[in-house]
DNA sequence: CGCCGTGTTGACCAGTTTCAAGATTGGTGG
DNA sequence: CCACCAATCTTGAAACTGGTCAACACGGCG
């Protein structure tokens, strides 16, 4: 909420909520960043290559994170090979906070990328001193289930075309930007089917329908123009 | 992990983790239940119906609940009527606690049920005074964080048998049934397709495909018999 | 210039859904 | 106690969405 549904789209009334994508740190409290100044004084800054491991599941959660450039991506990985992407991160986010017990989840850097880690006992040691800290760290947690749901939901009961328009839109969201302006999309086909559940093909052919249809136009493989917000957020809601 | 774990399988070896149901309140730290004597004298003891709804997606969050008896579903619902359900609830379990703004999900009963409600401000109260009550409560935002990205994968990047086999697996490790011992099944077919994101034939389907290949038995509706727990867990992991 | 990784498109296939017909189960009233 | 009805579950056949396989295009980069 706040930022996010401040900044939302320029054009026209109001729409139902296409949360789904992150936009967790920066901006969850409009002007309220100083809860975080705490942190400030104990980080240090890492950068990652694309495609490179920030930390694998089940290794132990020595640190967290704030990204500070690029888009990570958080993931889980079956014995044979299949991937859900379970969340994408974007500048401000922060990650693996509250994580007592190991990584439940790999952090792979989606393209070049720079960090600041904090170990997690300082964290532990100033939540314990900062009741507002904490406040805000369960604020975050609550705020990561509330995704968690829309992302099941999507998941379990949308179709190819309402999942792809949904993604979209949830990008613009986070992203802020206006109807006609260009939409980065940092992450390659492959990453946006393993957050959809959907494959590389699929997500290939509801973009060109979404382009035949006139409603996004695609510049090229990393940026996209949402020409036609309003139909969007009818196809996202299933008005196929 | 803790008692999950410890009461799991009576068979054969260690086995892949296979938690996607609930198991949040008791038993989380198996002999801790002290931290939650704070809470045994503000509670209000409610009972609901099989289909009654307990609170709805969206109601202002006056109340958290701990299940006594019964099972309870929390569900989101579309527009058009599709529904996802969440997660399935189990006596003992602690429900809508840190719900800060309103309820998040819909909460229904599955069949009759007794709960206890507890006033949030009361709970905000006591978990501002006593530190052990608040790291239980992270800790338990933890383990639904954890859950949901396990339920993610399974709608996201597994097959029906999959999925089935899964459920059916984590509600025995949820009830600590032997192997050959009836587990009980609360929840309707209808339910049991919510959750897992698919139809209530094609669970049917997958069921008897079990029945035929002695995996299960079914000696009603609301009952069950695993009989071969090794051969599920293949089926789940993909040994298709 | 040609190669390699990634993206796009098409043709075909398979798993799941949809639609529809029975079978069970549970509850109600005679 | 049994008959009947409604609700739920099961099963089958056909339809469809999305997946698989395979060819081709595009865009850096050596």
């Amino acid at each position: 909420m706040s930022i996010a549904e401040t900044a939302q789209s320029t054009g026209s009334r109001t729409r139902p909520p296409v949360r789904s994508l992150s936009s967790d740190g920066q901006g969850v409290f409009p002007g309220a960043d100083g809860n975080l100044i705490a942190l400030r004084n104990i980080g240090t800054r890492l950068r990652f290559n694309h495609n490179q491991t920030i930390f694998n599941e089940g290794d132990p959660a020595e640190h967290a994170y704030r990204l500070l450039s690029g888009a990570v991506r958080l993931c889980k990985h079956l014995a044979d090979g299949r991937r859900q992407i379970v969340q994408f991160l974007f500048p401000g986010d922060l990650f693996s906070f509250m994580e007592l017990a190991g990584h439940s989840l790999t952090a792979e850097a989606v393209n070049d990328v720079v960090l600041i880690s904090y170990p997690q006992r300082q964290i532990v040691r100033l939540g314990a001193q900062d009741p507002s800290l904490r406040e805000r760290f369960v604020v975050l947690m609550s705020q990561r289930l509330h995704r968690m749901h829309d992302h099941l939901m999507l998941l379990g009961r949308q179709t190819a075309l309402e999942r792809v328009s949904s993604f979209l839109l949830s990008l613009k969201e986070r992203k802020g930007t206006g109807e006609g302006d260009a939409l980065d999309i940092p992450m390659s086909r492959q990453d946006i089917a393993d957050y959809l559940g959907l494959t590389i093909e699929t997500v290939c052919r509801v973009l060109t329908k979404l382009r035949r249809s006139r409603a996004i136009g695609i510049p090229n493989i990393h940026q996209l123009i949402i020409s036609d917000v309003d139909a969007l957020y009818a196809l996202a809601e299933g008005g196929a």
